[in-house]
DNA sequence: GGTGCCATGTAACGAGTTACATGATTGG
DNA sequence: CCAATCATGTAACTCGTTACATGGCACC
């Protein structure tokens, strides 16, 4: 199941805790993959017991203790595995295509409401883009290391917010247009 | 659930059977909203039992007999109500993502690989979004009506699917330049 | 006579969500 | 003292997938 090798990549990126986990499965990182902190936990014990992770008890002072999460050799190997088998494409189910298909039946003002609430999410989480590129992109060093791999998922996420908002844009130009 | 509007928004676009829906929700109109026969099934029968839809038995010669369902008055305002409530953007959960994001661990051939297999994917289906296109949306009647609504969905299938071609080739052309 | 399409379902399982639960510490 | 953050979990439920099941007709 894919939320394992999610986990894996994560992990292999820089050990953590599973509270970490869930927080950037929850931020940045959630915009193209998510899941809740119950899914990660179950799931790191599964990884544990797979023999694919190893925990280390970290005791913190003025903080709970944790355990700090690593991939094994034999994870990292079954990630690679994953990584090198082909896919298909994922399904993709958006409410808003829902909505917009079944426009008709509601006055133009209110699907325009909508598609403009589709648009200012969007436009959130562009901004959380960039200020993500700005801080941690800015200055990569030109010979290729393991940032520039998180940097070209980052370009797709801006891309691809930059395509919604225009969308919305133009539907609610059509709508207006034809629908007033 | 949401799955429910997707039906409701099928059946009010044209009454049929849960083998033409799930035939749908295979085909084009799952590249936005998928789901299987089963799923189609069960969720129907819930539908049917809230009033939200209701069956006429169709006999056919040479084929089985049919339920084609339609919505009632009741499921057309429930999926209005639906319509006029803001949700939150979908999460995507996307593997060729993940791939990339930890791509640094495979040789770059691999990945490669891995991106013109997603692109070739998604060109398949540019190629159908193009013939629906052409066969359905061609010669739309100036004055707007319902089938202008399917079509600002399709023309957001085509610009997303050819944003990920771009993003694929971007991403193959960066690999290929600084990791051979 | 076999393959494939039409048509509808059940059963079991795995993935994902929501609610509930605990307990320490830091900062206002 | 109250709220927020850190940190980890259980339980119940819904959603989604896979496998199994049936049966007739059409076409080659």
């Amino acid at each position: 199941m894919s939320l394992s090798y999610a986990l894996l990549a994560a992990l292999c990126d820089r050990p953590c805790s599973g509270y970490d986990l869930a927080k950037q499965f929850q931020g940045s990182v959630g915009y193209f993959w998510s899941a809740t902190h119950q899914q990660i936990y179950r799931e790191l014990h599964k990884l544990e017991d797979l023999g694919w992770i190893n925990a280390t008890e970290v005791s913190q002072d003025g903080r709970p203790d944790k355990k700090v999460f690593s991939v094994t050799p034999l994870g990292c190997d079954r990630l690679r595995q994953w990584i090198s088998t082909p896919h298909d494409l994922p399904v993709t189910k958006d409410e808003i295509l829902v909505k917009v298909f079944a426009g008709y039946l509601v006055p133009s003002s209110v699907l325009v409401g909508q598609l403009r609430h589709c648009q200012q999410q969007h436009q959130a989480r562009l901004e959380v883009y960039q200020d993500i590129e700005a801080q941690f992109f800015q200055h990569l060093p030109p010979e290729p290391n393991h940032r520039h791999f998180a940097y070209l998922t980052l370009k797709r996420g801006i891309s691809f917010t930059q395509e919604w908002i225009r969308w919305c844009e133009e539907t609610i130009v059509w709508l207006e247009k034809y629908l007033s």
